[in-house]
DNA sequence: CACGTTCTAGAATATTCGCAC
DNA sequence: TGTGCGAATATTCTAGAACGT
């Protein structure tokens, strides 16, 4: 059998934003763990050196290394800041934690305000819903 | 009198996406006349190399270096392709034209069914929202 | 006669928000030059190396360390960025420019823009209409 | 009260993918 | 690699809101 079908129908039937998986997949890589690592009890991650993590982390998986779009993103799948010592970037989902990744499925995003609309209206077609992004990543 | 006023009305009406002002600069860049160029007529540009173009043009402009991405952005500012010889890639916008980059800002996004309904409904509110978004374009 | 109680009376009673003032200064200090400095025809400025920006001039002068808070008073200042090569940090407002520091008196807030408008609504209060925040200013 | 700092959201354009014709 | 479009996510720039001084 085709594995790369099989993996096609895998992801086209989680439909987890790339966004939220190689968010994961950056917290997995034990290399970056000086720059961006799970916090002590697994439930919030730390972006220690932001900077570094914009510069060197960001362009291997987004399309740009700016830290204030990572934080956009963040912000629209209802990641929240936890406020602590000063200058500490510390974010927490409820649904995003360590060893549990099956739980990125629940993760929806925020403006779904109007989407939650369109899905009432068309139940159909949000079970066949795609997400197969590529990362093209394009260094200077 | 006020010029803040009328400054921020000038720029309102400056703002053309970048999409446009990126592709008129790659075709008045005479390097790439062999992968792309205008017309004989000016009214109408040509993608003589597609694999070229999007290997090496595309991706010193935007984000990506897919040809459909291209082609697709030109569909929904209502450039049409030219039904020609085969092969042949040929797009036209009335606006889009050779010597001609005053033009440009006559161009819409097609998509602009959802942007009426929208605007309809918050005609109250239309007074006070204001396009700031796009901001002077200088190019060297 | 003394310049500088001079310069203090008129400071004082221009009340220009100190974000103005101390963002022209640094751009006065030619120290800072390779990390912000003016752009070629001084009427915008350009921020060469943000992180550095951040952590060394803002603590100087802002009871802060982070870039996205020094943006944030720009906009609401009506500070615009411009577009141009990537990763090129260069904001540019009509009334800030190099040489200029007599013009900062017109720079005002932004979110006084729909007070303004909601004023315009109550035509009651339409008629008393003052700029309240900008005290009378005189010159020479 | 105006201003400053922080966190989050709005709005427009950009990129990707699959589908209808 | 037929052509154009809808829809979802992504990226960027700006603004809202809360809180403190």
């Amino acid at each position: 059998m085709d594995n790369s079908k099989e993996n096609l129908i895998l992801q086209q039937q989680s439909s987890i934003p790339s966004f939220l998986t190689k968010t994961y997949d950056i917290l997995e890589n034990s290399n970056y763990s000086d720059i961006i690592q799970w916090n002590q009890d697994g439930k919030a991650f730390i972006i220690k050196k932001p900077y570094e993590f914009a510069k060197k982390i960001l362009p291997k998986y987004f399309k740009h290394n700016n830290y204030t779009s990572f934080i956009r993103q963040l912000n629209i799948y209802d990641f929240h800041k936890i406020k602590n010592e000063l200058g500490k970037h510390e974010f927490k989902h409820n649904f995003f934690q360590k060893e549990k990744k099956h739980l990125l499925c629940e993760i929806k995003r925020k403006s779904i305000e109007q989407q939650e609309q369109l899905e009432e209206n068309n139940q159909i077609q949000s079970q066949y819903k795609i997400n197969l992004y590529q990362p093209i990543i394009i260094h200077n």
